[in-house]
DNA sequence: TCCTTCTGGTTTGCAATACAAACCTGGATG
DNA sequence: CATCCAGGTTTGTATTGCAAACCAGAAGGA
């Protein structure tokens, strides 16, 4: 029905965007990471990563626990909807870039 | 040297983005096209194709190109340095995939 | 001829980002 | 006990992405 472009188009900013595909891809590789741990591997500013993250976990992507007591400390994980979205983000780009190399003009 | 996930924090915005994502794919199926045709098969508004078609046209990824005399009509294609650029930036998808989930935490 | 409509786009206005830099806050350390 | 620093958060600003308003010229009718 649709184009694959049309699908392209209409693609998820939420987990498309480049830093936040970084921290969802390493999240996914990774079980559980803190905060600084993500930092290191993903290069982001500790700003940026912050709100990055906030923005993951008002989407219910990652959720975000600080630990009280001791040194505080920040651990993030993917929340199961939250994995499956990504994975499926990947899937969907590697489907479309199949579809559009598939793709012809209609003929009118 | 980076992690998979700095690469992926750095990717190209000026493609990457999901409406542009979408006209240079199709570009990269069609040789060339006109602009309804584009707004077609990308569902795309009239105002956003062209700011869209704007930017990458300063980005040096197409060529926009206004038939005079007779009916008004607009003509975009890739550059050649588009084409690559695009291209290239699919590889690069399917390549930070792939790396990402081979990668494994470092141990310290 | 003049008006009006349609095709084919561009410009404008505004809300949402993305990033960096300034700013906090509670433990560790001399 | 003062000061340092790890570990984040908030603030400021320039850039976006989008939609809606706008514009220009060709086609068609009275």
């Amino acid at each position: 029905m649709g184009t694959p472009f049309e699908d392209m188009a209409e693609i998820d900013r939420l987990v498309h965007e480049p830093s936040r595909l970084a921290i969802t891809s390493a999240l996914l590789s990774c079980e559980s990471a803190d905060f600084l741990f993500l930092q290191r591997i993903t290069g982001l500013s500790k700003g940026n990563l912050s709100s990055h993250l906030s923005k993951l976990e008002r989407g219910g992507i990652v959720t975000v626990t600080k630990s009280t007591g001791g040194r505080p400390r920040t651990t993030i994980s993917l929340t199961p909807a939250g994995r499956g979205t990504v994975a499926e983000h990947w899937d969907r780009l590697t489907r479309l870039r199949d579809a559009a190399r598939e793709w012809t003009a209609p003929e009118e």
